[in-house]
DNA sequence: TATAACTTTGTAATAATATAACGTAAGAAA
DNA sequence: TTTCTTACGTTATATTATTACAAAGTTATA
C-alpha cells in the first residue's frame, strides 16, 4: 500500500504539498524558494525531502531535467517503474501508464537474460499543442 | 551515415578519444582533468565538445548518472533511441542494442495517439558479477 | 585577393545542482 | 531512563553546467 501522507514528516509534506500544486516539474532551487517563508532554509532540507519522496514514489525525478514531478498514480509506490512523456518546445512533462507498456518493460531481459527491478524512460517529442 | 571522425575539430577528438578508451561512464570533470594536458583547460571546451558528440551520436549521456559514454553501435548515428542497463552495485553500464525492444519503442503511441522522436531508457538491477 | 560570415577556440566568471559534515532535537523501543 | 533511530538545522563545500566576450581560424564568395 501507499505510504500515508500522515507519515511524511513536516518538511516531507511541505515539499510534496508545493510539488502536488505544480502543474509541471519542479527544480529543488525553485522549491527552496518557494518554502522559504515556510522555514525550510537551506538545500540539505529540501534535498531530504525530496530523496525520502522518490524513494517512496510520491514524486519522481525527471532526470534529463532535473526536476520533480509528482506521481498522480492511484498507486503510487511504484518508484521502481517510470515512464513520461517530455515536449521538447513548451517542456510539458506527464507521466505515461500504459500497463501495456509497463509490462513489457518489467519483463525485458538482455541478451545475457539479465532482468531489472527498475527503469526509468523519457520519450521526447512535440506535444499538440506545440505542433 | 555516421560522421565521421575527421570531421570532428581537434578539442572534439581529444574528448571522443578518452571516453572511447574508457570502458565505463565518465563524468564531465573527470574528462577534464584528463585532458587537460592536451590543452584543454577550462569546462567550457569539455562541454562544447560532449554536446556535439551527443549530438552526432558518437557518445550518449546517462541521465541519472551525469556521464557519458561511447556508442559502441556501428551505426552510431542513432543519437535518439537509446537504452541502458546499469549496475547499481558497480555501477557498470552497457548499451543495449535490441531491434526489438527499438522498435517497441519508436512506435509506441500514448493514449492521445502522440508518437515521439526520440527516448532514453535506463534500466537498473545488479549485475551477475555482483550477484 | 579580400572581406564578410561563420565556426571554433580560449578564458574568466558565475550559475545551477547536489552533498558532506556536524551537532541538536524529537520520537520510538528496550 | 537509556539507547536507537530518524529527522532537523546549519555551514560549508563539492559537483555539474552555462554565460559572456574576445581572438583565431575557416569557408564562401564577391
Amino acid at each position: 500500500m501507499a505510504q500515508k501522507q500522515e507519515n511524511l514528516s513536516k518538511n516531507q509534506k511541505i515539499v510534496l504539498d508545493i510539488i502536488e500544486k505544480s502543474a509541471q516539474p519542479m527544480k529543488a532551487y525553485s522549491i527552496l524558494f518557494n518554502v522559504q517563508k515556510k522555514g525550510l532554509k537551506a538545500p540539505p532540507q529540501v534535498y531530504r525531502a525530496l530523496d525520502k519522496l522518490v524513494e517512496i514514489g510520491k514524486i519522481h525525478k525527471i532526470e534529463s531535467r532535473n526536476a520533480f514531478i509528482a506521481c498522480r498514480n492511484s498507486a503510487c509506490t511504484i518508484a521502481n517503474a517510470t515512464a513520461f512523456s517530455i515536449c521538447e518546445s513548451c517542456e510539458d512533462v506527464k507521466e505515461i501508464s500504459s500497463s501495456k507498456l509497463s509490462k513489457y518493460l518489467s519483463n525485458f531481459q538482455d541478451k545475457e537474460g539479465m532482468k531489472y527491478n527498475k527503469y526509468n524512460l523519457e520519450f521526447f517529442g512535440i506535444c499538440k499543442k506545440c505542433k
